[in-house]
DNA sequence: GTCGAGGGTGAGAACGCTATCAGGCGGGGT
DNA sequence: ACCCCGCCTGATAGCGTTCTCACCCTCGAC
């Protein structure tokens, strides 16, 4: 089926050595053999076979991404600014989702092992490791995290200033007068929603405000746990006056909640989201965010992984990127 | 570094084709010796070798994914749909964007094609091939086309009925008493788009409406595109009382543009797109769509290529999937 | 005229696996 | 006593590359 190097060699009536040499380029070979040989394995339609190749020579330029869920825009986003970055210098992705659950992860995680990706990029659902991302590096495989850190994995970590981005929206909320703030969240298991909280808890206690958990609900990772969540708070006996969502799905999910029960922004309900994505400013009013640079997260990762790759055997580095507090008009601030 | 089948044969105490028959579990193995060869393994972590094993196989477990781009909500669920199938089989995929640009697929097919994946699935930014797809078909592995067909190719396409779908759309606004209907549309290069056109091109017949190239305007695939040709359409002497968009970017542009030029939906202009992305009901009013069935369109698509993989000869199919008008606010229906 | 240097080439090992083949060993049938 | 067969094992041949090594040939230097 496929043509391998011998068939362009005995097309060329050189050894399989010399037409390797050719058309690898190193070595000595003559001006004429080679183009004689490049030649044959034009007319014959030779590729190279990459796996044969990444057999010896070790390298498969291959990267496993694992993702949540790549419908996810921000895991989407990430993606496209981590595969332009990476294509650039001949690496392409694997892709396989962990729908958040560890299990799930640590099987992706090993068929990708198996696969011999070169590095791997995870968003890892769980702060503890499980031993699977540790058997990697230990492999000697570079491990880059992204918008999540694991402590104690001697891996690169790519996240935001989550605490301080969530702390600025608090902030914003209070200096508008609220006093009572919801906060609508997925799981504190996930590292980046933890430092959210921790930095809604900076915010509060320098407003001389005390925490109160009846204000703080948690619930899934999906649009449908950020309505239920959103929509409880909303309708206890003593309702926050504004609601802060720690992520996308949350923020849609608590717009739904409102709209459902009545409530308009900003006047009866001051919102501001985590994450900012397009649609954010199609709805009406258009939503206060705190906004993330998602793109450039998946291009510093594939800074990070390929000065690995490159021989970079410095400690584990942990990179912050600024998030940016967007005022619009669903939070009642002006602009 | 990682530990082959060799250094599990020493361990055990066997050889090395003894320590293969028991691991892979074929030809005779004593129970005795598989047990020892097995925990050998446990104790030394070994870990097959993928690479190895495809090189003897000829079968990678792994599919290339071609699609426009990952961001595009419609792609990403595509491949949440194909992947999930395809895991469950035990194949990888492998992700490449190409841009909607046919000279950056050629570049990504080409590199999907070197590293020897089993099977290919592309959303083909163009109609006509240019035969790198035709070369993956040649080399003997199947080829799944995936929302856009191209003819004359011998391969499956999954695709949805855009004529009908686009006709049922128009036809509902040519119900609602609109003759002046403006289309927003990507570029007709594309095939799917082709076929929308098509559509509309029908309904308005159906109804003896003249076809107005003044009505339709034509762009590239972003949602600024679809602001752009939105924006002139409303802004041309005799403006639609009507539009039609025919992607999700080029609905997410028009209604920027209607915002913009201070006119309200639906009143001022009816509007129906098509695709259905979850933010269309998160806006005001909520957009009716035609809706595909988008998730369910890579499983179709990891169905035939898996079938194809286990030996189908049967001659290309071409599957429609059925569209779904919904109606919304967007447009003056009712529900 | 001989020798060495260097351009050019082919043979062949290695990567880690799958899978076939030849053979050893013990036991049951004749 | 012999043979055959069934169970088990080790040796070995690839898969298609990369790359080292040994060799040959030619030419210039002594």
């Amino acid at each position: 089926m496929a043509q391998t190097i011998r068939d362009v060699a005995r097309e060329a009536g050189v050894s399989q050595a010399t037409a390797a040499r050719a058309l690898a380029g190193y070595g000595y070979v003559a001006e004429v053999t080679r183009r004689r040989v490049k030649d044959a394995a034009v007319a014959i339609g030779y590729q190279p076979n990459g796996l044969a190749r990444a057999l010896v020579s070790g390298a498969t330029k291959t990267i496993g991404l694992v993702v949540g869920d790549i419908e996810n825009p921000f895991f989407a986003t990430a993606a496209r600014g981590l595969a332009d970055a990476l294509e650039r210098e001949g690496y392409t992705l694997v892709l396989a989702n962990s729908d958040e659950e560890l299990a799930r992860e640590q099987r992706v995680v090993q068929a990708l092992r198996e696969r011999l990706v070169d590095g791997l990029v995870v968003v890892p659902s769980s702060g503890d490791d499980g031993g699977h991302l540790a058997a990697i590096i230990a492999d000697g495989r570079p491990v880059v995290l992204l918008d999540r850190a694991i402590d104690g994995l001697g891996a690169d970590a790519v996240l935001v200033d989550n605490e301080s981005g969530a702390e600025a929206a608090m902030h914003h909320l209070i200096e508008l007068g609220h006093r009572r703030i919801g906060i609508v969240s997925d799981s504190p298991g996930i590292a980046s929603t933890a430092e959210r909280l921790a930095g809604c808890r900076v915010a509060l206690e320098a407003a001389g405000i005390a925490w109160d958990d009846e204000l703080v609900s948690i619930g899934g990772s999906s649009q449908t746990d950020g309505y239920r969540t959103a929509r409880a708070l909303l309708t206890s006996d003593r309702p926050p006056s504004a609601v802060f969502t720690l992520s996308n799905f949350m923020t849609a999910g608590a717009i739904r909640a409102l709209r459902d029960l009545g409530l308009s922004m900003p006047v009866d309900v001051a919102l501001v989201g985590f994450d900012d994505l397009d649609w954010t400013t199609l709805v009406e009013p258009q939503i206060s965010v705190v906004a993330q640079p998602v793109s450039e997260l998946g291009q510093a990762v594939a800074e990070r992984l390929l000065a690995r790759l490159g021989g970079d055997e410095s400690p584990p580095l942990q990179i912050r990127l600024h998030t940016r507090l967007i005022i619009r008009q669903s939070c009642g601030g002006r602009a």
